[in-house]
DNA sequence: GCGATCAGGT
DNA sequence: CACACCTGATCGC
């Protein structure tokens, strides 16, 4: 849970995320995405009073986090006061006191995030330096590279203070499986079952939260269905989602869900109540997304979990995992990171310091937070560690990682391999989710013909995967050197039930079936490499050899204007 | 009656 | 593990 209090030290005039306390006096408002935890006070009477009386004060978001805001009526009174922003479109932002008339200039840039619809990240550029609010995020290893609005040329920009994301800042979550490995699974089991009878039907346990429309949209179109939903009000304006949803119950896929559902959902009742016409009794199983991660020593592809005759959890994350927030701060280098959660358990702080020898001339620290009864001054006094917090080296085990062996697990069947992945979805690229806005409010009967409405993004994404074809992943990439010697040969792997062995009635399967070693493409899929021409990710090497010659004193980083729009 | 906070649940 | 909620109880205004 974030516990940010909502301002940034260069820029104390702005709030993110946090509407309450000191925030009530903000100049500019930011909201990263829209999850309650970021949006504490956000309807708060106290900044509504403030709003009625302010000509100047602003919320500034992009437009498919407007939408959904405000598809929420009780952030109606928002609505005069969101300027939505496009996505990468270096936008000037003038702060203005509204008692003495003072101003200050900043350019803010909207980055993608990839953690739900709508989400992203905020670039500022101001006299204070540049700095970069994540929000929350899940980019993939070498995503940093891909966004254009990070460089200043070919070379990355000065960023002073990165505000982290910090959910998974841990090696314990050291690696969480791709996107596209998660999708991959899920795609696998929901075929599995389908395909059986059209009295087979799979229920989406999906938690009430924005962010598993990708699921959604992917599942749809691999099986030619639209998955029931409670409501599609927040999708109006978005024809991509809005095409794959539906209120209508009579379809083989649910993520519909019910105030007091969990008890009598697997049993054979959907949260929604659907049963098949005829009075033939539905079989249902759930598949539960959740966060499963990987330690180092414990490599292997547990992507589905069965919990249950009828159960099942898949793997499924909102957030970077451990190896691919210190890719990504790797990449970035920036002087200072604030946590937005406390980075790691004190008793088990020692991998921080390993590697001090290499400590670089540029001043390097963690910050942390004051704590909420230290307010009230929000971006106080950071922590500072005396030492590196990213350890580009061999990472030391933490804890004992994840294996909580009391369920039955399913190692996922991997048919094809994840090479083929790529012509499948859109591989290696998170979901772009401002090509599924449009301005045009679409009524049931015109969504069959989904579109993405350009003039809404004049400026696309590097990252768009439909648009940048060449970025897809090779996964069939040689492992860089140190990965390579990360991944510890799996010891005889528990042997979980074939997919393929699950009966109709759900019972509990006797038959195991044996699982062969995943190749070394399927192994590799989060170290890919970026293929963005005219940038590159420093691979672990480079790193180790940059640290060496920061050390030595050697000016490495060439300060560029970093005030360029 | 409302909001904030906490405990407990998925 | 930790997420992003939800519900219900309690307290204060």
């Amino acid at each position: 849970m974030s516990s940010f209090a909502g301002r940034m030290k260069e820029y104390p005039n702005m709030s993110l995320d946090r509407f309450d306390r000191e925030n009530l006096h903000a100049r500019a408002y930011f909201l990263s995405h829209c999850h309650k935890d970021h949006m504490k006070g956000l309807k708060g009477p106290l900044l509504k009073r403030k709003l009625k009386f302010s000509l100047t004060v602003k919320l500034y978001c992009s437009f498919v986090t407007k939408e959904l805001l405000l598809s929420n009526p009780k952030y109606a009174f928002w609505e005069d006061h969101i300027v939505a922003l496009e996505l990468e479109s270096p936008t000037l932002i003038t702060l203005i006191d509204e008692a003495s008339g003072e101003k200050e200039e900043l350019v803010v840039t909207l980055l993608p995030a990839g953690h739900c619809p709508g989400s992203v990240m905020f670039l500022v550029e101001g006299a204070q330096g540049t700095v970069l609010y994540t929000g929350d995020f899940r980019l993939a290893k070498g995503d940093a590279s891909r966004i254009e609005l990070l460089h200043s040329g070919s070379r990355v920009k000065d960023i002073k203070s990165v505000y982290l994301d910090s959910t998974f800042y841990d090696p314990r979550f050291y690696q969480i499986p791709s996107r596209e490995t998660c999708l991959h699974a899920i795609r696998g089991l929901v075929q599995d079952w389908v395909s059986r009878s059209a009295y087979h039907t799979v229920w989406l346990n999906c938690k009430a939260a924005y962010g598993y429309e990708y699921l959604f949209t992917n599942l749809g179109d691999e099986f030619h269905t639209q998955i029931h939903v409670k409501s599609l009000d927040m999708f109006k304006k978005m024809p991509e989602i809005l095409s794959h949803v539906t209120t209508d119950r009579a379809t083989q896929i649910h993520a519909c869900r019910h105030p007091k559902d969990e008890e009598f959902v697997p049993a054979s009742r959907l949260p929604c109540g659907s049963s098949a016409s005829d009075g033939t009794p539905l079989n249902i199983i759930s598949i539960k997304p959740s966060t499963m991660w990987f330690g180092e020593r414990t490599q292997r592809t547990k992507v589905i979990v069965r919990t249950g005759a009828s159960s099942y959890r898949a793997c499924f994350s909102f957030h970077s995992s451990y190896s691919e927030i210190k890719d990504f701060l790797s990449y970035l280098q920036p002087i200072n990171i604030y946590p937005s959660v406390i980075p790691i358990d004190v008793d088990c702080a020692d991998w921080l310091f390993e590697g001090a020898d290499l400590a670089p001339v540029r001043k390097r620290v963690m910050m942390q937070e004051a704590t909420p009864t230290t307010l009230p001054n929000p971006p106080d006094e950071p922590l500072p560690l005396t030492h590196i917090p990213l350890i580009t080296g061999d990472y030391m085990d933490c804890t004992e990682s994840n294996d909580d062996e009391e369920e039955r697990y399913l190692e996922e069947e991997e048919r094809g391999g994840e090479r083929d992945e790529g012509s499948v979805s859109n591989s290696g690229t998170p979901p772009h989710w401002e090509e599924f806005f449009t301005t045009e409010i679409l009524t049931d009967s015109q969504t069959s013909q989904p579109h993405s409405c350009s003039h809404t993004s004049p400026s696309h994404s590097t990252l768009t995967g439909s648009q940048t074809p060449e970025l897809f992943v090779d996964d069939s990439v040689k492992l860089p050197s140190q990965a390579e010697s990360m991944l510890i040969q799996s010891e005889d792997r528990c042997q979980g039930d074939a997919l393929t062995n699950l009966d109709a009635g759900g019972e509990e399967s006797g038959s195991h079936t044996h699982q062969s070693e995943p190749t070394e493409s399927q192994v590799s899929s989060d170290f890919d490499i970026p293929s963005t021409p005219d940038s590159h990710t420093p691979g672990p090497d480079d790193l180790s050899d940059l640290y060496r010659r920061l050390a030595a004193g050697e000016e490495v980083v060439t300060r560029t204007g970093s005030q360029s729009l």
